[in-house]
DNA sequence: CCCCTTAGCAAGATGATCGCATCTATTTCA
DNA sequence: TGAAATAGATGCGATCATCTTGCTAAGGGG
């Protein structure tokens, strides 16, 4: 009667507390993404123990974040305009394909109401001049869609992909331009998915991403060229 | 052949050891995926220690083969038709992506050429009668597809889910018909990448993946009705 | 009088800590 | 320059404390 299924909810273990705390210091930007850092570093800094770190480490190290050398200790992995290219190609094709199950799906509706209140939240947004809540509207766009598409695979996989990319989209947007053209690109596939248009939804998703990935691909090219490549894993 | 940048294959650590044996028993149905395991029966089982079994079992529920309840046990998440489905659907996503960029790419010889002969591959065990050889070609076409694209992060996610749906494949194969009607589509998917025809390559992409995943999902519905739903995560 | 519900206890298992042997990297000496 | 020793850190295992769960018994209701 009483319980129901979340049980993580009651009492964060010590490893999930380690492990969102790790991974908000690295997303923003606390963890300078150079040199090697060892266990102790981090119990120290965060006031954790050792097998909570490695545990939270080892998930991290699967999301592409850290680097674990062997015997040698952890390696923030920085993120290169190649890795945004990477990692934004895997969004779009995810992302697309659940705009694609939305749009053929026989009941839609929830979905779309969902899609399209976010649409008009950017046009205010971009009508006041407010780039924080432009970027909110823009992202809750793309996590609709993705939530609606009833395929729990792929909302995992994209959450885990979109938060590597988040840093890259924070700290490039007030260099990029006023996104106008990006705010009229979100209504075209909004309406491309209500009236079930599959190959201009497919068009018009490819170009929007490609185009945005460029823009920033390009600035962090531009902005960290002392960088070192990043391999994974 | 030559292994390049496989640095593990020096000297495997215990957690490695513990995970490739425990993801190969699972992934091989010797581990029922009924009833809830404890870390000592995976240790007595397997001969390994508590440290590396854990920290394995963290990394298999990462990738959604295994769920870890806190404080009660470790549970074999099983296949059911449903995550048969999903899981197909985001490989279909990201081969399609891999091959269209495979398609674009100006570079693409070795490519094509690599995926071509999986093809004769695929012709001659069907000539020849042999499954087993069939399956092995099959599967060197979609993973040769994925492995020339470039793009790590496609790779990486594939293999992870394709790992998953391995086990469905190898049990349903025998139960499918013959296939004759799937090696003719992998000749015209190559065919389409070749001439670089996006549209055909889509859309036969899109067909190949939703037969396949139907005839496979409704096998397993049929064959395992007693089986309980698989929660993610 | 019997059965069902609930509280309390015990046993077993897990999350977390700590220590040890081993391995890596660096430094020093020949 | 090269080899060996030293210092430091990690991988792994042993251990402790806490939590879950199943069993038992007591109390209340039918």
């Amino acid at each position: 009667m009483v319980s129901n299924e979340r049980n993580e909810a009651s009492k964060p273990s010590l490893t999930e507390q380690s492990y969102e705390t790790l991974r908000n210091a690295i997303l923003s930007n606390q963890l300078a993404p150079e040199g090697v850092w060892s266990d102790r570093e981090f119990c120290e800094r965060f006031e954790l123990s050792r097998t909570p770190v490695r545990e939270a480490l080892l998930r991290l190290q699967s999301e592409g974040l850290v680097e674990i050398l062997p015997r040698r200790g952890t390696r923030i992995l920085p993120l290169n305009a190649s890795d945004v290219r990477e990692i934004h190609q895997v969004i779009k094709a995810l992302e697309l394909e659940a705009a694609l199950t939305i749009a053929q799906s026989a009941d839609n509706a929830d979905a779309l109401n969902a899609v399209s209140q976010t649409v008009v939240a950017m046009e205010d947004a971009l009508e006041k001049n407010d780039l924080d809540l432009w970027v909110s509207a823009d992202a809750q766009f793309h996590d609709e869609v993705v939530s609606h598409c009833e395929n729990r695979r792929i909302v995992k996989t994209y959450r885990s992909l979109r938060g590597l990319t988040d840093r890259a989209r924070y700290f490039t947007l007030r260099l990029r331009p006023l996104p106008m053209q990006s705010t009229k690109e979100h209504r075209q596939m909004y309406e491309a998915m209500r009236d079930k248009r599959l190959s201009d939804l497919e068009a018009l998703y490819r170009c929007h991403w490609d185009r945005t990935t460029e823009e920033i691909a390009r600035l962090i090219q531009e902005h960290s060229q002392s960088r070192p490549l990043s391999p994974l894993r």
